[in-house]
RNA sequence: GGCGACAUAGCCAAGUGGUAAGGCAGAGGACUGCAAAUCCUUCAUCCCCGGUUCAAAUCCGGGUGUCGCCUCCA
């Protein structure tokens, strides 16, 4: 069965046919490099790593590219306000991103090619839309002529009328009609710029995609990815851009992550409600956090408080601690078939089946989840009542919960260190004290165990002990 | 003003025609020396009003509400 996803551009969930199967190629909006990043920019990181990952499960050699923008108008008044040149706040902030989304497990693009390193194919894409006609120079600036393409607006689903019904008309515009956007401009005092044949200035914001896909795929991209703000104008830009250079579609699945909302409202650096990344890092396991992004369908708006990061914090833990006894019962478990476990086989067959179901139907984590939450109930029912336990079965439900992490990357699956002498000897006396209903001395043993983050459970195969969260 | 999305229990959240997944919190119970962990039970007729259908949370129409886009934004 076919992978679906839903495409922006046809509004409706479509099966996924890449255009040179296995390969997938894989197109991010990234960051502008002139802040940390919010955690709703990197709801879209966290939510296209795992989709990534979940292509590469499903036998997909995907390529993923990511750009930086480091170079706009953003760029140059942060830089200014700093009184640093925009490469260094490029460096510093290309380096405080990676930082951030290594923290939250997003693994990085295999390309992260940035504008100010490919102002030469951007200035090639800007002469071909000149030649044809697509694109024409105002006082210095190219801008692009979108009254040249007919299905501008067709991604935001708008009508040239419509849009131009409500565009904000600024006085002094070199432009031809409100709709068209620059591809270069022109240099001012101070500011950084490059060679052109137009003369001194710098690329346009939505250029830069077109010519680095472009240029790193060589052809119409599988899947172009961002952010739902991205829909209008950015990614429509880029499609007429691509369209007009080559005459071909940009992408052939466009796929957009809904917002990330504080208090219901959308976060965003221009409102000032933001709340970076490395802020809620201080006071928030990143597991927690991503685990709370993946709760949601990636289409949807998704509401964020400390509270929800609680909450998911607590289910996690669930699943956590499901993980960690079924670790400690592997090492004890018997080669021979035991009691009660055709139920369990039956459960892991089922969540195998349905954890696919639910990532193929447009990547559904939240459905696939609620999988996962399922089979860590039968699985702790299991762990219960069915000793001892079979170390097949038990490897083979490992095994799924590995697969599962390699893609949503929200739990630690390792296997713990041998019991420390010194606690298993504590234990032992705890237990000689136990024996003699010494109810003082054994829980000042728990106790002070407790207090070194050492937390032990009582079970009827014996006492187990794990580190306290 | 134009365009669009969404509206499911205290909270979060799946589910596009056949009588409501899952999680968090709460209540009761089991287990335990007490705990912790775990398990069991319990907790929704799906914003409102009409319509289509044998059958609708799911389709259609009309409301109401929330959010977003049309301007930089993930």
């Amino acid at each position: 069965m076919a992978i679906k996803i839903y495409n922006t551009l046809t509004r409706s969930k479509e099966d996924f046919n890449p255009g040179n199967q296995p390969q997938v190629t894989f197109y991010v909006c990234g960051p502008t490099v002139y802040d940390f990043i919010h955690i709703g920019n990197a709801r879209v990181f966290i939510i296209f790593d795992v989709i990534r990952r979940y292509l590469q499960h499903r036998g997909f050699d995907v390529t993923l590219v990511q750009n930086y923008t480091d170079i706009d108008d953003k760029m140059i008044n942060r830089a200014n306000e700093q009184g640093i040149t925009v490469p260094e706040l490029a460096a510093r902030f290309i380096e405080a991103y990676e930082q951030d989304v290594a923290a939250l497990k997003v693994r990085p693009a295999d390309l992260k090619p940035r504008a100010t390193e490919h102002i030469e194919q951007i200035i090639e894409l800007i002469e071909k839309l000149l030649a044809k006609g697509y694109a024409y120079i105002s006082e210095g600036d190219v801008y692009y002529d979108t009254s040249c393409y007919a299905d501008y607006g067709k991604l935001s689903q708008q009508k040239q009328d419509e849009l131009l019904a409500g565009a904000r008309v600024e006085p002094g515009e070199k432009k031809h009609s409100p709709l068209d956007f620059a591809l270069w401009k022109q240099k001012k005092v101070g500011e950084p710029f490059w060679e052109s044949p137009w003369g001194e200035g710098r690329p346009g914001w939505h250029i830069e995609c077109s010519a680095m896909s472009t240029h790193y795929m060589n052809d119409t991209l599988d899947i172009h990815a961002g952010g739902a703000d991205l829909i209008f104008p950015h990614h429509e830009n880029e499609i007429a851009q691509t369209w007009g250079a080559d005459g071909r579609p940009l992408a052939r699945y466009w796929m957009h992550a809904g917002y990330l909302n504080l208090e219901s409202q959308k976060m965003s650096k221009s409102l000032g409600n933001v709340r970076t990344v490395r802020e809620l890092l201080v006071q928030h396991d990143p597991l927690d956090l991503r685990f709370l992004i993946l709760s949601a369908h990636y289409r949807s708006p998704l509401n964020f408080s400390t509270e929800l990061v609680a909450q998911s914090g607590a289910g996690r833990q669930r699943l956590q601690g499901m993980i960690d006894n079924l670790l400690v019962a592997l090492k004890g478990a018997a080669a021979q078939q035991g009691e009660g476990e055709e139920k369990l086989q039956a459960n892991l067959k089922e969540a195998q089946e349905r954890f696919v179901n639910a990532m193929d139907d447009d990547f559904n984590t939240a459905d696939a989840l609620g999988v996962i939450f399922d089979l860590a109930r039968n699985c702790n029912i299991y762990l219960k009542e069915s000793h001892p336990y079979h170390q097949k079965l038990l490897g083979e439900v490992l095994q799924f919960y590995r697969d599962f992490n390699a893609i949503f990357e929200v739990l630690e699956i390792s296997e713990k260190q041998e019991l420390e002498k010194e606690i298993s000897a504590l234990i032992t006396r705890r237990d000689e004290a136990r024996a003699t209903k010494d109810w003082a001395t054994s829980d000042r043993i728990r106790d002070d165990l407790s207090a070194r983050g050492i937390v032990l459970e009582d079970t009827p195969h014996g006492t187990r002990w794990k580190h306290k969260e």
